[in-house]
DNA sequence: CGAATAATTGATCGGTATCAAGCTACGTGG
DNA sequence: CCACGTAGCTTGATACCGATCAATTATTCG
């Protein structure tokens, strides 16, 4: 997959950053205080959109540019041969994913709602990173947060109960949408960013295994299923206690 | 814990870096293409000495340095309050942790091995990232290295069964210390960095867990155990598949 | 409305945890 | 140098959680 493929995929052939939801907390913002603020208004950006279960790379092949996300969730999947995957992260507006884009990804990113990117090519990138001297502290501050996500990840697959696993994922999607979450009289209405066999593949778990510890997490009034993607929280105390985790992250003697 | 008390923890008051087995590969080399290249000699650093089992920080404090290892290895471990934890790093000469110094560390890391560190305070890195430029990059490729890294080790945690999770240990082990390692008539002998529990608690396993997979990789005549810490490696290739790795990492269809 | 796909629920199996008992290696002191 | 004690490692018996296989129900989309 070469440049030119991408080109076709492209919707939006004018830069409007000025209209894209994420300006606030995106990468590729030209920041305010910068030697090139004002002189330089943001260029060079591709914006792409792909459906839900698409493919935006494959493991091993190379996608020619670094991107955000602008709108929708993807996820990042590592796949055997013999038909084993586990999602390593979900990537949510705002995230960054390829940002070597010189190399294959080793990660197959797929849209799992419909999806908008923004995307930098190589060339820009490099340019930006030589240019911008705040982009690449910026970057590196998003690359040890991702780190600490996927550390903290590694805990809940390596020592977290199925049940545990669940109300984890859950909560931790609610905690990021929790600036834009609907309230309904008593609970909060979320959609969830994961069909269950990506949720399972998310978790280490088999999807019967996801929906079953749904049926329980239903069964203690914690929260009720909407639709497949569409749930109400109706005790957010009790989903976190479910979670396992300490109440505070505090030291422990 | 604050800077005074490290202060009498270091050993080395004169900077030896020219005398660093790691000098090569550590991150706080000037580089040579440097703008700043030879006119400073390195400067600035703290090096401490640990032995085996003792903590270097505990969740929650505060260490005032980032730190590189010199020698030995460490482990990052995350824990909760009712004892279950789970190593999510391990490291080896070379590699960093610490990275943002005035932050208190999520985790905690304890020498696995007697180990060696050179530091650096949060104000000598602060102007090292300001005024070598190549600093900041060569420290984001390496934070990528350690996010791949973790996203790698999240498959295992999430997917392989508790023979192919020690077998995956093990291999990577021979990889990181190929270059050093000794050969036996026959077989590599190598000396693993992690007791049994740590070792369980980096797999996600109980220590009997890791013994009777031990037991299964002896039995299958792929190593022996001379100690608790010495194997040798009788047959790389079983090893190797007994990882469930595919034979190479390319694209799958 | 009907077909295909996804999600749920049920029954059984198996892998890893747990509980318990030796064993081994190492350090300490006589 | 050896007796002893301790901590870590190994091995055994049993239990339980989540996987697997199978059937049913729900949802989405043409």
């Amino acid at each position: 997959m070469d440049e030119q493929i991408y080109q076709k995929i492209a919707r939006n052939t004018a830069d409007d950053c000025i209209t894209c939801p994420e300006e606030r907390h995106c990468l590729w913002r030209t920041d305010p205080l910068s030697d090139s603020a004002g002189t330089e208004p943001a260029t060079g950006f591709k914006h792409m959109r792909f459906t839900p279960g698409q493919a935006v790379v494959m493991a091993g092949y190379h996608f020619p540019y670094a991107a955000t996300i602008r709108a929708g969730t993807a996820s990042l999947t590592r796949s055997l041969s013999d038909g084993r995957s586990q999602i390593v992260g979900v990537l949510y507006p705002s995230d960054i994913f390829n940002s070597r884009p010189a190399l294959a990804s080793k990660y197959t990113i797929t849209a799992t709602t419909p999806l908008e990117l923004c995307c930098l090519s190589e060339a820009s990138l490099q340019h930006r990173l030589e240019t911008e001297k705040a982009l690449s502290r910026r970057l590196l501050e998003r690359k040890l947060h991702d780190l600490q996500e996927a550390r903290d990840w590694m805990f809940v697959l390596g020592r977290k109960t199925a049940l545990e696993r669940l109300a984890s994922m859950i909560y931790t999607v609610a905690e990021r949408y929790s600036h834009r979450r609907q309230r309904s009289p008593v609970g909060v209405e979320l959609s969830l960013p994961l069909a269950r066999h990506e949720i399972a593949d998310y978790l280490g778990l088999t999807p019967e295994t996801v929906s079953r510890n749904f049926a329980r997490l239903r069964a203690a009034g914690i929260l009720s299923t909407n639709s497949a993607r569409l749930i109400t929280i109706w005790n957010m105390r009790a989903l976190m206690e479910a979670t396992g985790n300490d109440e505070d992250g505090g030291p422990i003697f």
